[in-house]
DNA sequence: CCCAGCTGTAACCATTACTGTTACAGTCAG
DNA sequence: CTGACTGTAACAGTAATGGTTACAGCTGGG
């Protein structure tokens, strides 16, 4: 599936922003945030990017610029990270619409449909029941 | 996540074995399968090709030759389709190891392990309710 | 008011996966 | 033996991803 490391990244970056905060740390830079991950700057500043449009993150610019989360992380799911980076459904249709004169070529498409709608909801539910605070508390627990 | 449509494409194949099936056709070629899909029948080999690897159908060769599932639609979930043709993880780790001298860095893998996996198996469970003929069932109602 | 320090984003590259396609050797029922 | 079909290699086009450089735009603090 080329699965991608979008929600980890994300999920590492809040996590640690969550910790800086309890640590005193107002805000974060990119950088700092991509010393953490070991990637490119520009990496995170566009995953944290993805993050701020949809209300995740609160950035300042200028100087003493940096990033901090928007809400408590005891409030922010795994689920609200996962629709904010994720736009791709979990399983594509066919890429070009089947025969429909074929029975199976003309009712596959919504059956599958519903199948695929609830799978998606159960992964989301699933998201939901997982916060950042909840990651950051596992992370720490896991070592000491 | 650069979603593939193989789950799909081989959901219909099979859903489209067990109706020629029904029909009084014991077995079909890529060929005619790739008339229902409307793709390339060497990508229908390929797809049909796991499932076979994964006991889901058997073939025949030499003259005569074609698919026909390997046991009643009834007893092949969508879980069994999924593992025969979906080998990534659902979610990527980060490429790279992150830093280990950060507490984030050095416990986020495997706190992040743990919830993946709790997602997957929501996904699984859900997958495994679903039969080849439930979506053949589902098919043909929505196309009278 | 200016500037250092940071964000936002475009542009580019290498890598990888997926789908579609051609080609051809291997297999086997009749 | 032969025709029909499978199995698979090889290749092309498209697209996503992660990494990188470059640079314009913003702004708090001096």
């Amino acid at each position: 599936m080329a699965a991608n490391s979008r929600l980890t990244i994300a999920v590492h970056a809040l996590a640690w922003l969550a910790l800086a905060h309890r640590r005193g740390q107002a805000v974060l830079t990119s950088d700092e945030v991509a010393a953490s991950v070991l990637t490119n700057p520009v990496v995170i500043r566009r995953g944290l990017g993805e993050l701020h449009r949809a209300g995740l993150v609160e950035v300042r610019r200028g100087a003493g610029a940096g990033w901090r989360l928007a809400r408590p992380p005891e409030q922010i799911t795994l689920l609200d990270v996962y629709e904010a980076v994720e736009r791709d459904p979990l399983f594509a249709m066919h890429h070009t619409e089947p025969n429909l004169e074929c029975p199976v070529g003309r009712g596959i498409r919504p059956a599958l449909t519903g199948v695929y709608d609830g799978v998606e909801q159960a992964l989301r539910r699933e998201l939901a029941g997982t916060s950042i605070a909840d990651v950051l508390h596992r992370t720490l627990e896991l070592t000491p």
